[in-house]
DNA sequence: GTTGTGACATCGC
DNA sequence: CGCGATGCCACAA
């Protein structure tokens, strides 16, 4: 699912599902992480980006087609998020070996997806993504 | 056409 | 570190 610069919904939500099969077993990834990898939809500050491009990732899972390792997208704090199925999602990332701390956080630090590799996102004309929880080396 | 709400991120206190 | 307010897009009623 390749595109430029305005992705439809229906693309957007494709190349979200797209992403999300690219996370390997026991490690995860954010809905954030996802979103600063597509291009903005619309003429949206990269600002409000960031945060409403989280939000359509969440609701791209929603109608996460089978197949797709839905329970590897969690929130930045490391965090399921309130939702359906919470506790599933919980117990299948534990069956893949992801630690949860005592106050029920994933540590991105270690677990944290490092993004798809550089030549898949050229393939798919998508960004760069910021590995979660390493510091994020410029590398331009 | 309007209204309400969301599987979020960020900032402030 | 935790909790609350804000952002102002997309989609369903």
């Amino acid at each position: 699912m390749g595109f430029s610069s305005a992705p439809n919904p229906k693309q957007f939500q494709a190349v979200v599902w797209e992403i999300t099969r690219q996370i390997p077993p026991g490690k995860v990834g954010t809905y954030g992480q996802i979103a600063s990898m597509i291009p903005p939809p619309g003429s949206l500050n990269l600002k409000d980006y960031e945060a409403f491009g989280a939000r359509w990732v969440g609701g791209a899972m929603a109608n996460c087609p089978t197949g797709v390792p839905w329970q590897r997208v969690i929130n930045a704090q490391g965090r399921i998020s309130v939702r359906p199925g919470a506790a599933l999602q919980q117990e299948l990332l534990t069956g893949e070996g992801v630690k949860f701390d005592e106050r029920g956080r994933i540590d991105l630090d270690y677990f944290g997806w490092d993004g798809p590799d550089a030549e898949w996102c050229k393939v798919h004309s998508l960004f760069t993504p910021k590995a979660l929880g390493k510091a994020q080396l410029s590398l331009f």
